[in-house]
DNA sequence: ATTATCTATAGATCTATAGATAATGC
DNA sequence: ATTATCTATAGATCTATAGATAATGC
């Protein structure tokens, strides 16, 4: 059986197949979109037949559905600080400053996203469920960190955290499609931090 | 010769076919992207075979380029004020949230403009230059429109128009996207409102 | 003459399965 | 026994061209 994350046993040389297989296809993913990737071209670059890597991830949705996996894991340990918690407040608006920048350095990172997430408002796409969850999740989560802001004294009160949640990860969305597109004119970091220092201008109690 | 804008004689016939061949084209790349897209299925829908359909737009991509073209003169009939020049300063904002206000109640040209302008961030796309000619376009007419607010004293001096006309034109769209992927649990123009209420707030004098 | 169609088809894809062979690890 | 591969191939696509036929409009 494969596409196994955790219970894995023996068989090393599968295992590291599978995650350059997964490295691959994320850059494919990311380049050519879901519909414009092929298979066999994923399994020329790792080395290794079509029907091989077919042996690996059963289907293109399989491959699809561990990409987004991989992906969310490594957003994960990015939010979360070292403790497991997440920060909250004006700390949290910091770590989305931070992320941003961190993002400007991974320009393939923050493509298969927009590609992917922009594909699945498409009829019946397979990443539609993934993109709808991770926004829910977003929201929840910024939504959350706000208002807890408010809570500690550190936000004006009356401010509408989910209001402010979704306009937030709006910013962050546009400010990527129109970088991605001209990465050199467009300062995705410089943007988005500018225009969270007038919002807290505006939060702040 | 096909695809003629202007400059068309004769044969009727021929002239309504494109139109309608158009707005199905408009349709189906809206719901699946250019990748995702048969001519097959666009000509079957318009009435024709799809060696009929290739007799009106001699490629793939030739469809596209007209639907795009299509599409901008649209947007420009929207922008663009009856007098044939362009709102500056406040209305301009006041443009702008009418247009989204606008864009809430047509659906499937919001789609079309998102996934056809994520697909171009990827490699060798044919509509890339498309939208990268689009953003600048954009941006320089809003910060247009805010330089000359600050100009007129409606807006306070110092501010940044280039850097007002990207966030703006981010949160748009970035709001887009979250509102196609959950048009009821998302308020797209009461959210852009609000955003550019607390802008407004921040660039008065 | 130009335009609008059609059928037929070349030539490339693509995903996924069947079935065989070899290596790995308990 | 399980896993990792391969070749061969079924079965669907897809875009674009060739070449024929019919209608339109000067």
């Amino acid at each position: 059986m494969a596409t196994r994350t955790g219970g894995r046993r023996g068989y090393a040389a599968g295992d590291a197949r599978r995650e350059r297989i997964l490295h691959i296809a994320m850059q494919e993913f990311a380049e050519n979109g879901y519909r414009g990737t092929s298979l066999a071209r994923v399994a020329e670059r790792a080395g290794l037949s079509q029907p091989g890597l077919l042996h690996h991830f059963r289907s293109k949705e399989d491959l699809l559905v561990a990409v987004l996996e991989l992906r969310d894991r490594r957003d994960m340990e990015r939010f979360f600080t070292e403790d497991g918690t997440m920060p909250r407040g004006l700390d949290a608006c910091a770590a989305l400053v931070r992320l941003v920048e961190h993002n400007s350095r991974v320009p393939e990172l923050v493509r298969l996203f927009v590609v992917l997430t922009s594909e699945a408002v498409t009829a019946d796409h397979p990443a539609r469920a993934w993109a709808e969850e991770r926004y829910a999740r977003m929201r929840a989560w910024i939504a959350g960190a706000l208002a807890a802001g408010v809570a500690a004294g550190e936000l004006r009160p009356g401010v509408d955290p989910a209001s402010y949640a979704a306009r937030i990860i709006a910013m962050m969305d546009g400010l990527q499609t129109q970088w991605l597109l001209d990465p050199d004119g467009v300062d995705m970091p410089a943007l988005f931090s500018a225009y969270l220092d007038d919002l807290l201008a505006t939060l702040r109690p």
